[in-house]
RNA sequence: GCGACCGUAGCUCAGUUGGUUAGAGCACCGGAUUGUGAUUCCGGACGUCGCGGGUUCGAAUCCCGUCGGUCGCCCCA
């Protein structure tokens, strides 16, 4: 009895075909080659924790945007992971007093959150994690960032496409209180200017006020938020675009010389309206966003000193970033930079594929398949009833082998034909040394 | 959780004020031919018009619901 029953990828899921999955492992291929270039090494967790690392972390609100679950029959609430912070804090805490410091950190895992699907943000991604624990700053922060320009770089991104940018929560504050806002409300004020530009104005001077800004320290601070200048600009040159004393962003001028000694300043804009949406960071924090403005951010981080204490370690320095593929994918895509044809272009290409001309030539051609693989080749046959050689040449073009192996009557004597497919040239070689002839020709050829 | 727009073949789409058995191009599969990636030709598979209900003599078409997609809001770790 057959289902008539047809299903469907859950919501905000993805099927990575071929073509899909060639383009996901170039995009980790990368990410993981930048972080071990860097020094980071790699981890992975669970993809499910208990609800309260989470919850302990975030708060109770976070749970709606969880999926979490319960056994059947169990007591336990789990939670699928939405960030891996929680579980790379639970293992660094977990080595205690053992973990060698700094220690570098990096993961490719699978997260999940339970929301409404739109341009940047599904129910399922990947995101490229880098910590760094035990550095204070800015060293930590010169860690990543460098892993995460160098990352970029490789996709083929250049400043122009993307730049890192970045804010200092010691700055900001400093200015709110040279505003006139009150210590006790500086959270809330960071709460507000995280959402700055989503906000109408003159709500945005409402809520200000609120929070003990007049009228003429909104306009200041509006002011003052607008601005992105080079993170080559001294800081008495951004606080004079910002319109206020040098005194604040004193805190950013050690960042500066890291990055300048690091030659990674064009990649960076001093941008005060970045200050991240969680309550726990502190000090520099930073998004990287492609130059039109028209994505979502392509990764966030910042530090986050005391969440490893949080879930019982020692009291460590720590600081990480977070890149997720979808709005990666979206910037690559939007400049040709991951295959024109969905990931087409990625996919592994077959040195031989073998054509049995002559019905009495197929079983030889199975040994030679065989030859080729376990000489390491990417070998493939064809499958075709058809002995239309322009057909099946036309298959080889289309899996974008480099070689055909054409057997004809000459294969009952020990001879095959090896055809280049890029060239068009053709040479007929002895069976016995195919494995060999295709090696060095595949060499000495072009090298894409 | 809220809102807007959209769902016809694998893809891009057509389908008249509701009217017989829902179409085209490309792609796909098998084959023929010139045996060398092309061209040409023959043949093939292909849809419960997202799904369910309603209105109607009659629904791809109108209404309601639902599922999914897209884009916003909330949130953004």
């Amino acid at each position: 009895m057959t289902s008539r029953r047809t299903f469907q990828a859950p919501k905000g899921t993805r099927d990575f075909y071929p073509p899909q999955m060639a383009a996901r492992r170039r995009i980790e291929e990368v990410w993981r080659r930048a972080s071990i270039d860097c020094g980071f090494e790699e981890i992975e967790g669970p993809t499910f924790e208990h609800l309260d690392l989470y919850t302990v972390k975030s708060g109770e609100g976070i749970v709606s945007e969880l999926f979490s679950f319960r056994r059947a029959g169990g007591e336990d609430d789990y939670a699928l992971r939405p960030e891996f912070t929680p579980t790379l804090a639970r293992m660094a805490a977990a080595k205690g007093a053992s973990l060698p410091l700094p220690t570098k950190w990096f993961a490719i895992p699978t997260h999940f959150r339970a929301e409404r699907p739109q341009r940047g943000r599904l129910r399922e991604f990947l995101q490229w994690n880098v910590d760094v624990i035990g550095l204070g700053e800015p060293d930590g922060e010169v860690e990543i960032i460098e892993a995460a320009v160098l990352a970029l770089e490789r996709f083929g991104l250049t400043p122009r496409d993307v730049q890192v940018r970045l804010s200092h929560r010691e700055a900001i504050a400093a200015l709110l209180r040279s505003l006139g806002v009150g210590e006790a409300r500086v959270p809330a004020a960071f709460e507000l200017l995280d959402r700055f530009d989503r906000l109408p104005p003159d709500e945005f001077a409402r809520r200000a006020g609120e929070l003990g800004l007049d009228e003429g320290a909104v306009a200041r601070l509006r002011e003052a938020m607008v601005i992105a200048r080079p993170m080559s600009d001294g800081p008495g040159a951004i606080a004079a675009a910002m319109g206020i004393a040098a005194a604040p962003l004193a805190s950013i001028e050690p960042l500066q010389q890291r990055l300048r000694a690091s030659e990674l300043l064009e990649w960076c804009t001093f941008d005060p309206s970045i200050v991240r949406g969680l309550a726990y960071y502190k000090g520099i924090v930073f998004e990287v966003h492609e130059t039109g403005g028209a994505e979502r951010a392509v990764a966030g981080g910042g530090r986050y000193d005391g969440l490893i204490s949080l879930v019982g370690g020692p009291d460590l320095p720590a600081c990480g970033l977070g890149m997720g593929d979808v709005v990666l994918s979206l910037v690559l895509k939007d400049r040709g930079l991951l295959g024109e044809d969905e990931g087409e272009s990625l996919l592994p290409r077959p040195d031989a594929f073998v054509i049995a001309l002559d019905p009495e030539a197929t079983p030889r051609s199975l040994a030679i398949v065989r030859s080729l693989r376990r000489a390491g080749h990417h070998a493939r046959l064809s499958h075709r009833a058809s002995r239309n050689l322009g057909k099946l040449l036309g298959d080889a073009s289309k899996c974008r082998a480099r070689f055909a192996v054409i057997l004809d009557a000459g294969a009952s004597e020990g001879r095959a034909t090896l055809k280049d497919l890029a060239s068009g040239g053709q040479v007929e070689v002895a069976i016995a040394n195919l494995p060999a002839e295709l090696a060095s020709r595949l060499a000495s050829g072009p090298a894409e």
